[in-house]
DNA sequence: TCAATAACGGACATTTTTGTCCTTAATTAT
DNA sequence: ATAATTAAGGACAAAAATGTCCGTTATTGA
């Protein structure tokens, strides 16, 4: 469903949103633990996510990664590591596929990507931060 | 959402539905391009459909592959293709996500998982061919 | 000022997915 | 029988995704 880099992604940010909206920043080694994922290429991910303005950084002793103040959607996650395929792009590959030119799933698929799409859109971070702040849901195995 | 594999997959499979059920074959030249795929990469897929049973094959000329007789869904041909990690798997990728050891998003994506299931496997090929036949729905550009 | 720390960024390595090529085996029609 | 046709299957190639390494730059605190 999602790239590997996306399930970092998405789990980087849950987890900062988790450690408060303030000046609490995280390193890349606490990120990395924390979500259990590689930690060069959870840096990759980082720069990404600071690139598309939904993580800000500091560098230097004491600094780390903080998310942006606004509220921030799942779906802005997502976009922002996969781009608009997930949401856009035909099931079946087809490079045009629309009300015109359908593929034969077309509309049956319309309803999933809508419920996917509504979810994604209507979830922020902090929806999905207190879970973890409480204990009872997890970023790790 | 579907491996490339899978996609061409099921186009492979409401293709050849579309063709009738009886004695009428198709081969490679003819799939690849009715579906506009790479004819050698689409030999290895109708291979692998062949061995998940969903297709049978004939050698020599006239050869050909057509679909086995009994009702095939959409999510029998993306299991053969792309395994059970679409319906099972965490979308954060946890080893272990259940109810018990949940992911912060678990309870949103069941719902969407129960959706994809749901129209995976309650969808025939039959229903898929339809728009092939009468010409409204498309499996290539 | 200097040393330590942490993000940045480029190059490289590995793995997986996608795609190609070519030989072999089976079948059909001549 | 033989030639033509078509699927089967192995080996290889290219591209993309994932993952690693290392030097550079910015910042902090001593």
């Amino acid at each position: 469903m999602f790239s590997k880099a996306c399930e970092y992604a998405l789990k980087i940010m849950i987890y900062l949103r988790s450690k408060g909206d303030g000046s609490n920043l995280a390193g890349l080694k606490d990120i990395s633990s924390a979500i259990d994922s590689p930690s060069a290429y959870t840096a990759k991910i980082l720069q990404q996510l600071v690139k598309a303005k939904l993580l800000e950084s500091l560098r230097g002793p004491s600094g780390g990664f903080k998310v942006v103040e606004r509220p921030v959607t799942l779906l802005e996650v997502v976009i922002a590591i996969d781009g608009q395929k997930l949401v856009n792009s035909c099931v079946l590959g087809l490079k045009e596929c629309s009300g015109e030119h359908p593929c034969p799933a077309h509309d049956k698929f319309v309803a999933i990507r809508d419920h996917l799409y509504g979810v994604l859109s209507t979830t922020y971070l902090t929806d999905m931060s207190g879970g973890i702040i409480s204990g009872n849901r997890f970023l790790k195995a």
